[in-house]
DNA sequence: GGATCGCACTGATCCATATCAAAAGCAGCA
DNA sequence: TGCTGCTTTTGATATGGATCAGTGCGATCC
């Protein structure tokens, strides 16, 4: 089998197709070969993790991960969208993250997972156990390496929306959100702004966005509504955004001034 | 040397005193050993590391890491208070974390540092450069295990903090906090409630606390007074705070009813 | 002991966002 | 085509916490 070009950060969501890894291939959004894991180890450790490796396939809405329970396995993530959440028992809800194709679920656990996860659409993943996570490092550091290059990249990704949730506004909420949904899905996060006229995709409801914010759904409409009112985004419908003006969301959001 | 009891898991924080082993001895709160890295790496192997690292002693509001700029370096505390923070262009500042003895500063970083580091306290580190990281988790597994531990569990943590700062009211941070500050000082985070009247030490102004809750100032003083009118804490002094009644901040903390 | 300075606390007021209420859009379905 | 039920948007009002404005208080210095 031929060798992948190295993937040089993780500013691109890692994927891996443990199960399934003839389905690699380049991705539509960007042409970037989405094999993370795959592309660090030999073809005899691929075949090792994939029979470690069950392959499921989950219908929308269904809670596979709850808070509390113990944590029994991780997750990969090959096609769909997951939603991370904690929630009090009085039914408040934070959505601490998204995990998309490639994305990793539920390596943050110590015994217990420290969050629930719920499909959003038809998601496909794959599963494994979390006893046998330590005998793998060993056998396979390349794993281990990919993990920790997840895990700290998760924890920027963690940091930048504590900022958000602890000191913006909703209008500077919002315009960081479209612009951080941008990079993930439209420039595979490559840090550059996303060119004018981009149009995203988004699979959340305004619940899930105002869960995610800190914010409620009024709040979210309201300000959505501003920034169109304003000409810097269109709403074609609600799973559709079009930026007409990314840097004046990027002054919005950065606080610029 | 003396083999130590293998550390089971992070919630204890992890130590390593590289250039400086003989240091690590029972921690005078808890008892357990902060051994940390040391724990899991050879004697050869710790020889190999302590050359490695830079250790380095600054003053207090030491400002040694900036957001933005090249990430050369991590670090590794000995001793004192750093607190980790994300500022926007107009000043608003949300304090991300703390790292104590133990933890590491600077992980979660790709070219560019993601977060600013500033010392509380009198701080000992040891610094490692970045660029050698690779190289020494080729030879030392090992170092590569643990940090993947911390990372996760740094992750663990910014989860929880998302739901503070998104759904929490202002009594709600102030009784959460005093609770995790309580299990980071006191238990060593065995997750068990602290016992009545325990103790804490806050090396923090109420301006740190309020840039780590998403709160001002007044309201953090406020909230602290209304615990105390209550009789659920006593605060003999600014830098001292009594939990009278650890099991009703709980109750407030998650909200139960 | 008194003056000065930097925080912390407390009170009065304001405002951004939550909450409450209703209308509008939209998908499924008979 | 219209009915039903759900989500989103928009409008009116309420409120928790921010902001503004003192006051208090302990540390340092003279």
């Amino acid at each position: 089998m031929s060798s992948f070009g190295k993937i040089a950060s993780l500013r691109h969501p890692v994927a891996i197709n443990l199960a399934d890894r003839p389905s690699a291939s380049a991705c539509e959004d960007c042409g970037a070969r989405h094999l993370g894991l795959c592309d660090a180890l030999s073809d005899e450790e691929l075949v090792f993790l994939s029979s470690a490796a069950h392959r499921m396939t989950l219908p929308t809405g269904r809670l596979f991960l709850e808070e509390g329970d113990a944590a029994q396995f991780f997750y990969n993530v090959n096609s769909g969208t997951v939603r991370l959440f904690k929630a009090l028992p009085d039914g408040r809800r934070q959505i601490t993250g998204f995990a998309g194709p490639g994305h990793f679920i539920g390596l943050a656990a110590t015994d217990m997972n420290v969050v629930s996860a719920e499909t959003m659409e038809p998601v496909q993943l794959c599963r494994f156990s979390r006893a046998g996570m330590r005998a793998m490092f060993e056998e396979y550091p390349a794993l281990e390496r990919k993990l920790l290059d997840v895990a700290m990249h998760e924890l920027v990704l963690s940091q930048q929306q504590m900022l958000l949730l602890g000191r913006k506004t909703a209008l500077e909420r919002i315009a960081s959100f479209l612009l951080s949904w941008a990079q993930r899905q439209e420039n595979c996060n490559t840090g550059k702004l996303p060119r004018p006229n981009a149009k995203l995709t988004l699979p959340l409801s305004r619940t899930d966005l105002a869960d995610y914010l800190g914010l409620t759904i009024e709040t979210v409409s309201r300000s959505l509504s501003a920034l169109k009112k304003e000409g810097l985004i269109e709403i074609p419908n609600i799973h559709e955004v079009v930026l007409l003006r990314p840097q004046a969301l990027e002054n919005i959001a950065e606080a610029a001034n």
